[in-house]
DNA sequence: TTCATATTTCCAATATAATGGAAATATCAA
DNA sequence: TTGATATTTCCATTATATTGGAAATATGAA
């Protein structure tokens, strides 16, 4: 992962609402969510929904199905594990690994 | 952890240069570095630097301790960890634990 | 003291992000 | 087809973040 990457990933979850459809998301596991559900679950209208899922989606955060009518969205956990890896990389090399 | 708490550390995170600050004192272990070291190092101006350690410090992530002159700042570990339990809390709990 | 060094605060200019109504696109059912 | 539903794109408004020079503050050394 490059810096720009992971940037790009934390800006999108650096937003309230982004941050919770994320972490509810996280929770929903594969069955995921549409994108009607979360407007209604967050009480946000839809263009405003659709913008976030877009933020999230392009920085590879969420990924989403077509199911008839409905865009299904789901959490990347793989996507997630090597941002994450990647803010502690290297945790104290140069200290000896005291930290 | 709360949400509000959550999007602080994460938008202090999701900027190039402070990811790059986080990083690279996350490598320095408990030894951390000086603001003039960091500034130094990354080629921008004192004032510049004096803003992106406050964010990041404002955001729990750095702390800091004065040495004679300067102010040597090193990351907050523990902070960091809570954050990213917060990220993937209760992952596919409502999908039977299937991610 | 007085001077040099280290860092922060102030502030105005510039840049980037969030919001949501209206219109456009996609799917399905009658 | 036509109509209903689901979502996205467009775009103007509003809000928030970043930058860095100049001035202020803090420390230590002569």
């Amino acid at each position: 992962m490059k810096t720009k990457e992971a940037v790009g990933a934390l800006q999108a979850l650096a937003q309230e609402t982004r941050l919770e459809i994320f972490r509810l998301l996280v929770r929903k596991g594969t069955g995921g969510m549409a994108a009607g559900e979360l407007s209604g679950h967050f009480a946000i209208p839809a263009a405003t929904m659709s913008f976030h899922l877009k933020e999230l989606s392009q920085a590879g955060l969420l990924v989403s199905r077509r199911e008839s009518r409905s865009i299904i969205y789901s959490a990347n956990y793989e996507h997630m594990q090597v941002l994450l890896g990647f803010l502690l990389e290297n945790c104290c090399s140069d200290n000896g690994g005291k930290c």
